[in-house]
RNA sequence: GAGGAUGUAGCUCAAUUGGCAGAGCGUCGCCCUGUGGAGGCGAAUGUUGCGGGAUCGUUCCCCGUCAUCCUCCCCA
């Protein structure tokens, strides 16, 4: 054992039940982006490490990536997120786009963190944006395919939350606050992380960051109005926006949503399992206006969301929202009676394969007991034998292993019975 | 980066104060020489994560190490 090479720290193995599984999530990621007509796109899987200096905060590009040099010294990382190179792909064919740009994505990434529930190292996430639009309708619609997904998964609005926010909305409350530009940062920060530390540390940790005690008290009562989504244009723009498209159950108002990344200026959202053991986010994402001024481009208004596969693997896991994979690699086994009919039965095979059908067939003579066996565990619906009688009149016998009835048929008559059977 | 828990058969787990390493499930074979699911009988699989130490003797005690899981940090 000891001498086994293992697999590496916080990567995941996909036997087929668990490809199977993102297989599933990718299908249904497919699904709700393709309902919104956006377009599948991707980007490279390795890129400059310069790429994410610019923008995406100092932890993750310092701490949290797969950093390397290449054979010619160059140092090269393992995308940690998509985001700029998506800005820099928009802004290579700027002039030539045709806005709006509706473009979603589902690959692997990386990040050098330590692995825990919810969180690996090599993961797969779905990103969906759409650029050159900045009407909250737009905003609107992002969080209208999470909801969309989240249904197609039934996640129901009671098993999962879209909180939403907006950055500028704070931005004036902390104004009246007179909260100055440079600890907005912190002050955001704060907020995030409200929901993580008991109350006392918190009030503590916020005179800390030298608020006084009329901007602690003056937060706390933001942070508990649940109404003040009324006086920002935008938001009341959005929920009208988010009823009118049969979502509006899916998403609440919630002052404490912050979101990490430096970039979001407006609306920010994100989903929760409102009743798991996992207390993470299954998606978030927002506004932002200007991402593509970093990366050289014309200014361009953008709003996207991302989300991980682990946690939302889990959360379907748990809840037992997942269908059954069987693990079923085709519908028909092909028999082999002895070695002197083995050819009947590949050319048998063959022959339903070029009409169409996915046959599976024995690999070598065996004892038919033997073949029924594994055609019962591989969850084969048909069982096809040509023996020794069958082969001598052109016939091959029929199984049914959902009702165990059995037929012996004319070789050009199986496309037809089998279709019946399976259909 | 810090802290905690756990490593025994393919899987889930036992093993009395340190004294011959076991069970269930699964797998395979046979009962059954042209037919799966049920049943009966039988078999195989272990450097007890790895390395060292103490001991007449260790799965058990001590030290180290690796891995997994969890918490903090951070985020998706």
């Amino acid at each position: 054992m000891a001498s086994k090479i293992q697999s590496v720290k916080g990567t995941r193995e996909f036997y087929p039940e668990q490809m199977a599984l993102r297989n599933f999530i990718y299908e249904k990621v497919r699904g709700a982006s393709q309902a919104f007509g956006y377009q599948e796109w991707d980007a490279p899987f390795i890129e400059s490490i310069d790429l994410y200096a610019a923008k995406s905060g100092e932890e993750l590009v310092k701490k949290q990536s797969f950093t390397f040099t290449d054979r010619s010294g160059d140092f090269v990382t393992l995308r940690p997120e998509l985001t700029p190179s998506l800005a820099r792909m928009i802004a290579a064919k700027q002039n030539e786009l045709i806005y709006p740009v509706r473009w979603w994505s589902f690959g692997p990434f990386w990040r050098y963190e330590s692995p825990q529930k919810g969180r690996s190292r090599e993961f797969f996430q779905w990103n969906i944006d759409m650029l050159g639009v900045s009407s909250p309708e737009a905003d609107a619609e992002l969080i209208a395919v999470a909801a969309t997904f989240l249904r197609s998964v039934r996640l129901s609005p009671e098993l999962a939350t879209i909180y939403v926010n907006n950055r500028r909305l704070m931005e004036s409350e902390f104004d009246v606050l007179s909260i100055p530009q440079e600890k907005r940062l912190d002050v955001s920060n704060l907020v995030d992380r409200r929901s993580k530390m008991e109350p006392a540390k918190w009030d503590a940790y916020a005179l800390e960051l030298g608020l006084n005690d009329a901007q602690l008290n003056g937060l706390k009562d933001i942070l508990g109005n649940f109404d003040l989504w009324k006086k920002s244009d935008e938001l009341v723009r959005l929920f009208a926006a988010l009823e009118a498209l049969g979502v509006k159950d899916y998403v609440k108002f919630d002052p404490n949503i912050m979101r990490g990344l430096l970039y979001y200026t407006g609306t920010v959202f994100e989903a929760f399992d409102t009743s798991g053991s996992l207390k993470r986010a299954i998606l978030g994402g927002g506004r932002y206006d200007n991402l593509l001024a970093d990366v050289g481009g014309q200014p361009l208004s953008g709003v996207g969301f991302a989300m991980g596969d682990v946690v939302i693997g889990i959360i379907l896991q748990e809840k037992g929202l997942l269908p059954e994979f069987i693990p079923s690699p085709a519908p028909i086994l092909v028999t082999v009676f002895d070695e002197s009919l083995m050819k009947e039965s590949l050319s048998l095979s063959a022959e339903l394969r070029s009409a169409g059908l996915n046959i599976l067939c024995f690999p070598e003579p065996a004892k038919l007991q033997k073949q029924f066996k594994f055609a019962d565990k591989m969850k084969v619906r048909v069982v096809l034998t040509v023996g020794p009688d069958e082969a001598a009149n052109a016939q091959v016998a029929v199984k049914n292993l959902i009702n165990g009835e059995q037929v012996t048929v004319k070789r050009e008559a199986v496309v037809d019975i089998i279709r019946k059977i399976i259909k």
